[in-house]
RNA sequence: GCUGCUAUAGCUCAGUCGGUAGAGCGCAUCCUUGGUAAGGAUGAGGUCGCCAGUUCAAAUCUGGCUAGCAGCUCCA
């Protein structure tokens, strides 16, 4: 390796290491400024780095000025950081002294036999394991800005003491985090609870409630056309369409688990803990709905793969916090499914789960930035939050490991991500702000059958308990809108595009031209609106630009006269004069190729 | 649920020291009939999120609620 590389900010561990000594600078500055303010942790984060303070007050933007003016000191004052180390009980009574209870808590977690190590730059010294850069005037004075504060749990426990969190960022130059300042202002404006609400998409009404938005026209039809594809797509693929109601008693609830694990969650009807009279709960999920469609009478080997699915609509009371634009809501719909198998077909029907999954994500244009997470349980909540033995959950992580690996998925392992009843393939996506939420989620259960008393007779006549893998395909409709806002800046391929064509007669001499030409191209299937305002061109093509109509049929005098249409694309290009069989033949085969760029 | 911020016309926002509101865009009407990102004029539109409190007087100050935003926690 060549030297000098290692201390590039193109290293991740420089990087890191770099934004982790940013994370010392500001904690050296709130001590200078505000001595009474106590110090939790501060680690490198992806972009950047946050350190938790309990402060007697809340950090204003007024604060962080401050908090970056006596950095920026720091920085120019280039002092050393220098590494020591004391034993525990040393350690201990150091940060007692300097009145850290949190630095004190950290230490005590540590083994007794641990040799506990410190950084001292100047007057302040922090319990950190390192590495560091070597000085704070490596940190530019102008290279670094605190982005935002904000609250956190200690420990990222929500029982205990909220903390207050400032994030920063820092980069060598003033150019490059002007760069990144600008890029992150950039993919705010793809936004979707604020693009998808200007566009159109959706909207959001006090008296309705929290979490639950209103699809208007345009995102309802988005969603139409993809709830057809998937269904049409699935039908393809051997599944059978189920239509299952959207509420149901508690006792379905109780065989299923839910309503142990899940109580809280769920929009109830009636008093649930009167067990004289009847209650009922909106459905949180489709799973024991779908298996009565399995139950509906005695099954065979023969019937198996059994493949069901269903556009399903589903209830979640998430706490009040928890809500954001379509992203996370509490009823939304989702392309849900349930395969009942033999144990001998388990491979073969994940992997066809998983080939759905990345066909549906990269039609619309989303696989590229998708990661893979197996979500597997967390033995020490055994019995708590996962139902099952352990016997139970290792074979199915154990086929389910193999699985992927002969696919050859590269994923991450997340500890105690699991569901109650089996291990997962989540497919995660990531918002404009970073946030990641799964999209698609294929998991394997190997407890519910069981509980439903789903059985089939196998080839030896004996009656044995299928497996189930319950998975989505495009996952939640509400919630991929929303992504797909974010991918294409509101600008959606034309095949999922409500309005796809918008036609403008430049004078009124062509407007019964011009819905002629609408009314054809509507009934070719084709989106299409006429604006037949009394507004110049011009004037009209800015908005059906801004409202990103793929595009747009100029016509006049002269395309009257030539039975043409002009035809101009919402990304600028002017593809000139054509019939209107030949824009309808080429609209036709874009959207049904599913095109992403057009 | 927690911490912090926010709420004024359909939208984006201004409104100083407490004295009952303003702009741009949009919308309506009229003029304009035009060739690829904003033609002109006129007009309508607001219990200042809701409920209390302080005050002679509240958009403005205080409290509660509701909703929105960022993060934390949660996400079957």
């Amino acid at each position: 390796m060549e030297n000098e590389n290692l201390y590039t900010f193109e290293n991740p561990e420089y990087r890191k290491t770099f934004w982790h000594t940013c994370s010392h600078i500001m904690a050296q500055a709130v001590k200078r400024l505000w001595p009474e303010v106590q110090l939790a942790i501060g680690p490198a984060i992806d972009e950047g780095w946050y350190y938790d303070f309990d402060a007697p007050f809340s950090f204003t933007p007024e604060h962080l000025e401050k908090i970056e003016g006596e950095m920026k000191k720091i920085c120019k004052e280039r002092i050393r950081l220098e590494r020591s180390e004391k034993p525990r009980a040393e350690a201990i009574a150091y940060m007692e002294s300097l009145n850290e209870p949190y630095k004190v808590e950290l230490i005590e977690d540590l083994p007794e036999d641990a040799v506990i190590s410190f950084y001292t730059q100047g007057e302040f010294t922090d319990l950190c394991a390192g590495p560091h850069l070597d000085h704070t005037g490596r940190v530019k004075h102008n290279g670094f800005k605190l982005t935002k504060s904000c609250g956190a749990y200690w420990r990222g426990d929500s029982n205990r003491k909220m903390l207050q969190r400032i994030y920063g960022i820092a980069f060598p130059s003033k150019d490059e985090l002007d760069q990144y300042l600008e890029a992150q202002a950039e993919a705010l404006k793809r936004d979707h609870n604020k693009l998808g609400r200007e566009l159109e998409f959706f909207t959001t009404v006090e008296e309705i409630g929290q979490g639950l938005p209103i699809l208007l026209p345009k995102g309802a039809r988005v969603i139409q056309k993809l709830q057809r594809w998937i269904e049409d797509e699935e039908q393809k693929r051997g599944y059978l369409l189920t239509k299952t109601p959207l509420m149901a008693k508690r006792d379905l609830y109780k065989i299923s688990g839910h309503w142990d694990h899940y109580r809280d969650g769920m929009f109830i009807m009636g008093d649930p803990d009167d067990e004289e009279k009847e209650c009922f709960a909106l459905r949180p999920m489709t799973c024991p709905f779908q298996y009565q469609v399995y139950l509906n009478r005695a099954r065979s080997y023969r019937d198996l793969p059994m493949r069901l699915g269903e556009t399903s609509t589903l209830f979640r009371n998430e706490d009040s916090g928890e809500m954001h634009g379509l992203i996370r809501v509490r009823q939304f719909t989702i392309s849900e499914g349930h395969l009942v198998l033999r144990p001998d077909q388990l491979e073969e029907e994940f992997r066809g789960c998983l080939e759905l999954a990345k066909y549906v994500l990269d039609t619309v244009g989303m696989l590229e930035n998708c990661t893979f997470r197996f979500s597997q349980w967390d033995p020490a909540r055994a019995g708590i939050k996962y139902e099952g033995t352990a016997q139970q959950w290792e074979e199915a992580q154990r086929v389910m490991g193999e699985i992927l690996d002969n696919l050859g998925v590269e994923y991450e392992v997340g500890i105690d991500e699991a569901a109650f009843y089996g291990p997962k393939l989540d497919i995660q996506y990531k918002n404009v702000f970073g946030k990641e939420d799964t999209i698609v989620t294929i998991q394997i259960d190997m407890l519910l059958a069981q509980k439903f008393g789903m059985e089939y007779v196998d080839a030896d006549g004996q009656k044995k308990t299928p497996y189930i893998i319950h998975r989505t395909s495009l996952g939640c409709y509400e919630r991929t809108l929303a992504y797909l806002i974010e991918r294409y800046a509101g600008a959606l391929p034309l095949w999922m595009m409500p309005e796809q064509v918008r036609v403008m007669p430049i004078t009124d001499r062509a407007h019964d031209y011009c819905k002629g030409l609408v009314e054809d191209l509507k009934n070719m299937g084709i989106g299409a609106e006429g604006d037949y305002r009394s507004e110049k061109l011009g004037y009209k093509i800015r908005e059906a630009q801004l409202q990103k109509v793929p595009y747009m049929l100029v016509v006049g005098d002269r395309d009257m006269e030539n039975g043409t249409v002009s035809v101009r694309t919402r990304k600028g290009d002017d593809l000139g004069a054509m019939t209107p069989d030949e824009f309808t033949a080429k609209c036709l085969m874009q959207i049904a190729s599913k095109s992403k760029e057009v």
